[in-house]
DNA sequence: CAGTTACTATACGGTTCAGTTCACTTTTTT
DNA sequence: AAAAAAGTGAACTGAACCGTATAGTAACTG
């Protein structure tokens, strides 16, 4: 094996490298705030390299175009938001018992707006660019799978079994991703307010129901 | 009362008004083709004359500017799209037992894909543009609220009493609509594919459960 | 038929954008 | 100190875009 001549990857930063990658994050920050606010089309180079400080050149120099900066962009944006919201959250573990669990979840999930404002931005793009990315819509439902609805799933096997546990987890997630959408990206607070506390203890209530016969 | 003057707007179309509207009607028509395929920000006028098969200058004689046309194309398609999905069909009548009910307009949802396809990118394009044009976002909220909301908690009233009716009509929408956008909106079909009778069905029977004590 | 109206085709002005180039400076390596 | 790498700023190209204008055509109206 070579001692350290060509073996410049990981092991030394290597000063020069440093720096290098201090830019290429400062450009994947300024192309954060431009993508997220503006979507992909509205959204220039230019401005890109202004929101980061940087010339466009080094840009350029970092990412080969506008299609690979956003793809860049969005992969390293799908692991970080959604883990922060659904997954093995590093403050604070969920509460051991599987119904109180639920409701911590719930209550995390409905006041992201205000803990993970990023969250909803990041929520748009993925839906509004779904036609033009979708690798980027399926990433980022395969990330929700993990870290979202198997989790929850496990939660449900625990309350009533494992025969629905997954749909159940689909229900109780999608309605809360759905009040969310509605009330905090499609400005809905405005229109007809919820009670988000009632909202959550009744979701809970009912997806927590035993398997009983159909009534 | 002026005879029939002044009074050219709705007593007589007036040959020359009809062919007029009959533009307006294409340029809407091409419209919605571009805008809900591309986008706001990445629809060009040009491309739109082009696909309603008209001048630029036809364009611009009906509608101001890109925005002028964009909401009147997406405030005519508020009330469309929604109202064909949740309100008074005009083809069918739902069943007049509640549960039934609930379980044709569950059904008619999932299935949207097929009998809507136009909803789906309608449904991105309002998400897509709520920060830039929040009232397209009120206003279809709105709507949903009367034709959808409105009559499914018509629904829970009767079948659950009036308690919980309002929230657990929007668990049951919601749940709905996430299920399509998912699966539908964002290839997740690809992805994780769900049983759409077997949730259907489930969520049906969760939402319609007593109003027992918590479990 | 003469006048009006809506439309077409085309082109234009001014702006913006993606991506490149180039001369120059700063930082790191040797 | 010399060489190499990375970044800067500014200009530039070619194309697209929005909105307007012009000149001319087809249809309707009195």
């Amino acid at each position: 094996m070579p001692p350290a001549d060509a073996a410049d990857d990981a092991a030394v930063p290597s000063a020069r490298e440093r720096r290098s990658q201090h830019k290429r994050q400062a450009v994947l920050d300024g192309a954060r705030r431009e993508f997220l606010q503006h979507g992909y089309a509205a959204t220039s180079m230019d401005r890109v390299a202004a929101a980061a400080g940087v010339s466009k050149a080094t840009v350029y120099g970092h990412f080969s175009d506008k299609q690979a900066l956003f793809r860049a962009l969005t992969e390293a944006m799908v692991g970080e938001r959604l883990s922060e919201l659904f997954g093995a959250s590093p403050q604070q573990a969920l509460p051991a018992e599987p119904a109180a669990a639920l409701r911590e979840l719930a209550a995390r999930c409905l006041e992201c707006r205000h803990s993970q404002p990023q969250f909803l931005d990041f929520l748009r793009l993925v839906i509004a660019e779904s036609e033009r990315f979708p690798e980027l819509a399926k990433t980022f439902l395969a990330q929700l799978e993990r870290t979202g609805v198997g989790r929850v799933t496990a939660l449900f096997e625990a309350i009533t079994g494992a025969a629905e546990a997954e749909l159940r987890a689909r229900v109780f997630m999608g309605a809360l991703v759905h009040l969310i959408l509605m009330q905090d990206l499609l400005h809905g607070r405005e229109v007809a307010p919820v009670d988000r506390e009632a909202y959550a203890e009744l979701l809970v209530r009912l997806v927590s129901a035993p398997p009983g016969a159909p009534g």
